[in-house]
DNA sequence: ACATTAATGATTGACGTACTTCATTAAATA
DNA sequence: TATTTAATGAAGTACGTCAATCATTAATGT
């Protein structure tokens, strides 16, 4: 029982391989009729083309790039070797992957990589985008000279980026809510809520989610004005611990970003009890999760983000069909219980 | 920048292109020194094997096959939908899949399919597995012939399958109780537990975690014996809306297994309101998430586990090495906001 | 020194598809 | 009918590796 190849489609549709292949490969110089002969041959012999045999005649091979703005958090660095893990395990199929780090929060040097990579940039672009207009023109111009291009982790939707490969935000924060409004069993209380800066979208976005579902399903919670960390432990350490001070009525937490460190060290000196909800999965908050101090932890998941960027881009490249649920990117819950 | 070949290699070394395909094939009949002369200079130009190629020009082709126990549970019509996508999937990567549903909770049936097939079952195997010492002997003569076997979604352990690919049991059931726990704010009150049934190992080693967390973290609450619905909406809601009846106590319940529908139906006509959990991701899982009833489904993703088989079994297959990351089955939560 | 064995080179034909060239046939137009 | 145009066939080369064969050379034993 062995494969159906293309001369076996030539065969039973009486046509020779050079037709096969050009019905094969939409060439044009097939009568219609013609076409219909091989299709249906095709179909008959359950004919599917061998990528594999496709690949190797074409010579194609894929060059991408990855630019991501390199935070100095264990989840950017997370995303990085993730990337080298990628770069060598797809070698052997001919993919070919170069990362770039930028400094964070700077649109321009986004721009100018871009520039400065030219055609170096290969076949797609996979970009931790900011939001700026300098960037959303960069990354139209890359479309029309046929650059594909996904955001990732961080999108920018009014460009023609062809998709996103990361999380719902909104949906993150909504998540915090709901977990935390289950978790305090409080009559009532403050909330507080701890972010890395205001000038990231992402953070902006579920900050949205989470006081939709504050405002909307728990009157008895009072969500306090947030705390800027600038994703910096240290920083944060020192406002969440007078915040604390001055307030003794606060039952719930919400750390949506960077800086997560400082949350748990003040956590932890502190005497209250509180419901804690935090991102990323750092050995920071495994411990926490572990010794109760955090509740729960919501994460994206960034090995599945780089290995689902570079599926989307190959099949962008190769214009096939995306599997929308294995690319759909979860927003995961982990408790003391299901860490990995 | 084109990529290097064996000939280049062969070229950098010194030696002959046969002599490199020797070295890379391991087979014998080639000095030390030379191996190693050929592998330093792998090294210098960054040689990876076109696997494309190397499939093409062996005419490896891969044949796995898949016994599932069809229960009739939405959880394995997904399950075998996920397979039928693989299959069409990887069809143009030379891999061919068979799927062959047998009667669920009957060893001998597993047997028999095994028997049956004989060489048809191809170079892997992946199967439901029931606790059998017969099913535990079919699996090991199997891997005697050389055939690649793991077990899926439920597991033998002492048997000589090579990977379990599936979800930690009792973790997931340790994920319900530290949940339960945290969204139960009553100071104390009754817990119950819905299975489907007591031979299903996997029910009873989450059964199994969620006694462990209630038995150590929640002296306030106290489990109700477990009630069996056998997978039967019908049963569960009979033998819960009993015990609701007979105890007003109730503040939380675990679903563990099959009947889900059963239990939403009952606490959707009772008045008490509970904190509740279930498995499994369906579309009367997905309402009762959104309108309150259950508070978190706790699942396993179907895709992402019939995706993770066939990569395994094809590493199995090429001795090829196994992203642990990227086949960790984890215990995903689901609340209301992250539903995908 | 000769026979034997081991190591290596040189060559070749797969594998299944892509793509090109040139020749041939059929259909459409003048 | 002659001529152009469109459709198809026939044949070959390439992609990078595998795998087999046979010839050649170097190392080993007697």
């Amino acid at each position: 029982m062995s494969r159906v190849t293309a001369q076996d489609v030539a065969e039973e549709a009486g046509v020779s391989l050079a037709t096969v292949d050009r019905v094969l490969n939409k060439r044009k110089g097939v009568r219609n009729e013609t076409i219909e002969k091989v299709t249906s041959a095709m179909d008959r012999l359950d004919f599917v083309r061998d990528q594999t045999a496709a690949n190797l005649a074409r010579r194609r091979s894929y060059r991408f790039t990855f630019i991501i703005s390199a935070g100095e958090t264990s989840f950017f660095s997370d995303i990085q070797s993730e990337i080298e893990a990628a770069k060598s395990h797809v070698a052997k199929e001919r993919v070919d992957i170069q990362m770039l780090a930028v400094p964070p929060l700077d649109p321009q040097a986004i721009v100018n990589a871009i520039e400065r990579l030219g055609d170096d940039i290969g076949d797609g672009l996979a970009l931790v985008a900011v939001e700026s207009q300098a960037v959303r023109d960069s990354v139209n111009s890359l479309r029309a000279r046929g650059v594909r291009v996904v955001t990732f982790i961080s999108d920018i939707p009014n460009s023609q980026r062809e998709r996103f490969v990361g999380i719902d935000n909104v949906a993150a924060g909504r998540v915090a809510g709901s977990l935390l409004k289950r978790f305090i069993s409080a009559p009532s209380g403050d909330v507080a809520l701890v972010a890395g800066s205001g000038t990231l979208r992402d953070h902006c976005e579920r900050r949205m989610g989470f006081e939709q579902v504050m405002r909307t399903e728990c009157q008895h919670l009072n969500v306090l004005p947030w705390i800027e960390g600038e994703e910096m432990a240290g920083v944060v350490e020192e406002k969440l611990s007078q915040l604390m001070a001055d307030n003794s009525n606060i039952v719930g937490l919400y750390s949506l970003g960077g800086g997560t460190r400082g949350v748990i060290d003040t956590i932890n000196s502190a005497k209250q009890k509180i419901s804690v909800v935090t991102t990323e999965l750092s050995k920071h908050t495994r411990a926490a999760l572990i010794s109760g101090t955090v509740d729960a932890v919501l994460v994206q998941d960034p090995g599945h983000e780089v290995r689902s960027a570079v599926r989307v881009l190959r099949a962008l490249v190769d214009d096939a069909p995306i599997n929308e649920k294995q690319e759909r990117i979860r927003i995961e819950i982990f408790v003391r219980d299901n860490l990995p």
